[in-house]
DNA sequence: AGGGTAACCCGGACGC
DNA sequence: TGCGTCCGGGTTACCC
């Protein structure tokens, strides 16, 4: 659930308050989230660490400490809480970092599925990633031509972090939707002109989420509005918006996959 | 190489 | 209302 638009707004409203310097980190209160040896080797390393900037790489937030980068990957349940003034452990907080006597930094995650990373160099973690999706890398003649060499069907290819840096389920199915493609399509089949459409569906889903605020459908994220703006994603049954056809719902590479069958032909 | 499956996790939705 | 079951997001591991 947490894709890019919340990946950008968190970041952009933590600014101001990541001016501290790490004087004490907690235990981490579940230890799985946290890819290193052990808490006590994260507290030792991060300890008097300052933050010099904070940045994004695909669906990873990113925190360039001075000899670290700490690496944030939301998943759909995390959250990333500046608070300021007195800090009251919650329920749900599992990286605590004080910045200041009234600056604390939170990772919450109710349902534990986000990680955290602490390297020396991000290329560890961010290495494999594709371009951004948004980035200068990523046009017309590049997504053509790595169609083109790539014997995957569309679904999984496009949610593939090292195809292309970004794309989770939901904004795939509405790419794919918006392009007319259908998911099972394999890529190497696809037109010129096929393609073309693929690159401003991903580019203007995207950004369509990104004004929207993102695309949450939990309690997490806090005025996402993405969500009402669904054409297939979560709505099968119900009529597509652009011909009517009821929406299906299948599962591709056990991810539930939203479609409309007559505006997206497996055929041509 | 590509596809398939299980596992991770738990709040919430749903069914009885 | 209360209990059990299932779901789903992204990723890795491991199989064929």
């Amino acid at each position: 659930m947490p894709e890019l638009p919340e990946v950008e707004t968190i970041a952009y409203n933590l600014r101001p308050a990541l001016t501290g310097k790490i004087i004490l980190s907690s235990d981490l209160l579940w230890k799985r989230t946290l890819a290193v040896p052990s808490p006590r080797a994260f507290s030792r390393r991060i300890r008097g660490q300052k933050i010099d900037g904070v940045g994004r790489r695909g669906k990873f937030l990113f925190l360039t400490l001075t000899g670290y980068t700490l690496l944030i990957h939301l998943r759909m349940s995390g959250d990333l809480l500046a608070i300021l003034g007195g800090y009251q452990r919650a329920r749900h907080d599992r990286l605590i970092l004080k910045l200041t006597e009234d600056t604390t930094f939170v990772f919450s995650d109710p349902r534990k599925f986000g990680r955290v990373w602490l390297v020396s160099d991000p290329q560890e973690v961010l290495g494999r990633l594709g371009p951004e999706p948004l980035g200068d890398e990523f046009t017309p003649d590049w997504l053509i031509t790595q169609l083109k060499s790539c014997r995957q069907r569309l679904k999984p290819l496009l949610v593939d972090q090292e195809f292309l840096a970004g794309l989770g389920n939901i904004y795939t199915d509405e790419a794919l939707h918006a392009s007319k493609l259908h998911p099972l399509r394999k890529a190497s089949d696809i037109s010129l002109g096929q393609a073309g459409d693929l690159w401003q569906a991903i580019r203007m889903v995207l950004e369509d989420g990104i004004r929207k605020n993102g695309a949450s459908i939990d309690w997490v994220y806090r005025g996402g509005d993405y969500q009402n703006q669904f054409r297939v994603y979560g709505r099968q049954g119900q009529p597509c918006p652009v011909c009517g056809n009821k929406i299906e719902k299948i599962f591709v590479a056990q991810r539930g996959t939203h479609f409309c069958p007559a505006c997206q032909r497996l055929e041509g």
